[in-house]
DNA sequence: AACATGTGTGTAACGGGTTACAGATACATC
DNA sequence: GATGTATCTGTAACCCGTTACACACATGTT
C-alpha cells in the first residue's frame, strides 16, 4: 500500500503539502495540488486510518450497545445507528452486553483504547460512576440510566395508558398486564401506566398483573398461569411484543380465541407482530428514528462538542391488528 | 491518559523494558518487573491499541458482512460470530450490505483502512476480482460466493429434500415450494434438492413452483396465488422460515387450515418459527455454530496464516412442529 | 585466557499520518 | 523604501507503542 511519502516523492512536494491537499486546508498552489492530486490517483493512494486515528485521538468510530441483538426490536435500532454512522462517515461497532456490568466495562475499556468516539446505549445496569469515566459522548436510548447522560426515548408512561385505553375502549372488562422485569425503568413506566388506567376499577386486583423478561418463553409461562386462574380476564396488555407473542401462543394453548374471546395489545412494533396469526396489535414506537436521533446526537456531539445533556422523547403510535376487537 | 513514556519514567526504565513486561517477551529481571507492573498499576496504564496497530498493521478487529441484520437469521450469526470474536479477544464489526455491491466495497475498503484483520462474509455478490484484491482471510457463510474463497455452509441440497420428503411421509400428495431468490445459490440449491424429490411424481406440475424474496411479504403474496390458483396443493415447502411465516398468514388469510388442509415446512429454524401460531416445522441449521466456526476459522488463519481453502458442510434436521401432521 | 552463550537494559528508528513553525516570495499600503 | 499581509512550501516534531541493535555483565566451555 501506498503511504503519503510514496505520493510526496512523485509529486516532488513533502508530505505536509500532501496532508494539505487531501485534508483541504492551508495554502496549496492550483499546479501543485494538481501534481498531487494525479500522484495520489496513479499510487492508488488512501490515507490510513489508524495513523490518522494516532495523532488525532480520534476514531471516526461509534459504537452502539445493545443487551442482546437477538432480540428483534434491537436490529432495527442497529440499523439506523449503522446508517447514520455511515452517512456521517463513522465506522459502526455493535456490542452484545447480555446486561452484564462487567462485560459492559470490558466493552468499554477495549473501545476507549481503540479510540472509540462515541457510544449509543441500551442499558439498565450502567453506573454513574462508569459515565464518569467515560469522557466520550454518550447517549442512552430506550431506557434511562441515569441524569447525566442525554437520552431518547418513547413516552411509555403515555403509550401504556393508550394501550389500556385501547382495550377499553373496544369494550374490555377485565384487563391483566404481563409486565417486563422490573430493574429496567421502561418495564416500570409501563406497568405504572397501566396501574394508573385501572387501579381505581372496581374490577382491579393485583392478581391482574405478572412478571416476566422481555421475551416469549416467560411471557408465554406468565400468560398461562394468569390466564387460567383469573378466566374472567378478556384484555391483556403485554410489556412488548414479544410479550404479546408468548401470550397469544399461550391463548392458543389454553383454547382461548382472540380476539373473540381476548384481545391482546403489545408494545414496540416490530415486525413479528405482523407475522403472527392473529396479527398483533400494538404501540408502535419509531425504532429507526429512536436510532437514526440518538446516532445523530452522539456524532454531533463529537464533533460541535455541545455538552448539555439533552432528552427526547418521541411519541408511539396505536396500531390496531386482529388480536384486538370491539366486543358486540 | 498515561503513557508507556509516564509509565517508563515512574519506573525508572526505558520503555522498551516497559514493553517487554506488557508483551511478555524478551528479557527482564524479577525486580525491575515489579517495579514496571507496580507503575503500570499505579498510573491505570493501559497500552494504546491505535498505536499498536499503526506499528504492527493489525487491528485485532474482525468483520461480519451481512445483507441485513434486520432479517431475524442474522442477528444469531452476528451473535455467534461477536462471541468468538470477543473470546479470541477481537473487536468485532457489524455491516449492512444491502447485497448491494457498492456498498460492499465501500465497506471493505473502509475496513482495510483501519486494518481490519478479517471478513466473515455473506454474500451473493461480490466478485472474483474483489476477493483478490483482499489481502485478509476471508470466510463466507450460508452462501458461497465462489470457489476462492473458504467457506461455512450447510447441505442445503440434502436438507431439502429432506424437508420434501417429510411431507410426503405425513402423507401430503401435491407439494409446492415457495423459493428464494434465484441469484442466491443457497435457494438454487434448495430448489434442485425439491425438484429432484418431486420431478418424476406424477402428480409434479410447474406451477407448483413460485419465486419470492426472503421476506415475509413476497412469500405471503406468493403463497395467496398459488394456493389459489392450486386448491389441491396440500403441502408446501417454504424456501425459508420467514417465507414460511409468510405462508402461514396467507393460509390463514384464505381460511385453509394448517395443518389439518395444509402441511407447511420452513428451512433456518430461527426463533420466531416457535411463535407462529401454528408453531412452524422446519429444517433447523446450526446457525450459531456456522458462525462460530467461520470466525473461528478467520481468527485461525489471522494467526496462523493456514491459507487452504476449506468448505465445511454442517448438517442441518428435521423440527418438527405444529404446522406439519401426518394426514388420517 | 579466549570465546560462546544467556541475561538484562537502553537508544533510536519505525509505522504513517498531521501540523507548528519558519522561511520565501509576491503584492499592496503608506 | 519600509512595512504589512497573503500565499506557498518544507522541516521536523509529534502521536504512542514496538523492536532491531548495541552494549554490559555473568556464567560456562575448552
Amino acid at each position: 500500500m501506498a503511504t503519503i511519502r510514496d505520493v510526496a516523492k512523485l509529486a516532488d512536494v513533502s508530505t505536509a503539502t500532501v496532508s494539505r491537499v487531501i485534508n483541504r486546508n492551508g495554502y496549496v498552489n492550483a499546479e501543485t495540488k494538481r501534481r498531487v492530486t494525479e500522484a495520489i490517483e496513479q499510487l492508488n493512494y488512501v490515507p490510513n486510518d489508524v495513523a490518522r486515528s494516532l495523532f488525532k485521538g480520534r476514531s471516526k468510530m461509534i459504537a452502539l450497545f445493545v443487551p442482546d441483538i437477538t432480540n428483534p426490536f434491537f436490529p432495527e435500532l442497529a440499523r439506523a445507528v449503522e446508517d447514520v454512522a455511515n452517512q456521517r462517515d463513522y465506522t459502526f461497532v455493535l456490542c452484545n452486553t447480555d446486561n452484564d456490568p462487567v462485560k459492559e466495562s470490558a466493552y468499554l475499556n477495549a473501545l476507549q483504547q481503540k479510540s472509540a468516539d462515541g457510544f449509543v446505549i441500551v442499558s439498565s445496569s450502567i453506573s454513574e460512576e462508569q459515565l464518569e469515566e467515560i469522557n466520550v459522548p454518550m447517549v442512552a436510548v430506550d431506557r434511562i440510566t441515569g441524569r447525566s447522560i442525554s437520552s431518547v426515548t418513547v413516552n411509555n408512561y403515555s403509550g401504556s395508558r393508550q394501550a389500556v385505553q385501547h382495550l377499553k375502549s373496544i369494550g374490555c372488562k377485565r384487563i391483566a398486564h404481563i409486565s417486563g422485569p422490573e430493574h429496567t425503568d421502561n418495564a416500570v413506566l409501563r406497568l405504572r401506566g397501566y396501574l394508573d388506567e385501572v387501579m381505581y376499577e372496581d374490577w382491579f386486583n393485583s392478581n391482574y398483573i405478572a412478571v416476566g423478561e422481555y421475551n416469549f418463553d416467560t411471557a408465554r409461562e406468565a400468560a398461562i398461569e394468569l390466564l387460567r386462574d383469573c378466566p374472567e380476564v378478556d384484555g391483556v396488555f403485554a410489556g412488548n411484543d414479544l410479550m404479546g407473542a408468548g401470550v397469544l401462543n399461550a391463548a392458543a394453548a389454553l383454547g382461548r380465541r382472540v380476539p373473540d374471546d381476548l384481545s391482546v395489545i403489545g408494545f414496540d412494533g416490530i415486525s413479528i407482530g405482523k407475522t403472527l396469526t392473529p396479527t398483533l396489535t400494538t404501540m408502535v414506537q419509531p425504532i429507526y428514528e429512536i436510532g437514526a436521533k440518538a446516532a445523530d446526537m452522539v456524532i454531533t456531539q463529537i464533533e460541535n462538542g455541545a455538552p448539555a445533556i439533552t432528552s427526547e422523547e418521541l411519541p408511539v403510535q396505536l396500531m390496531e391488528r386482529q388480536s384486538s376487537r370491539r366486543k358486540e
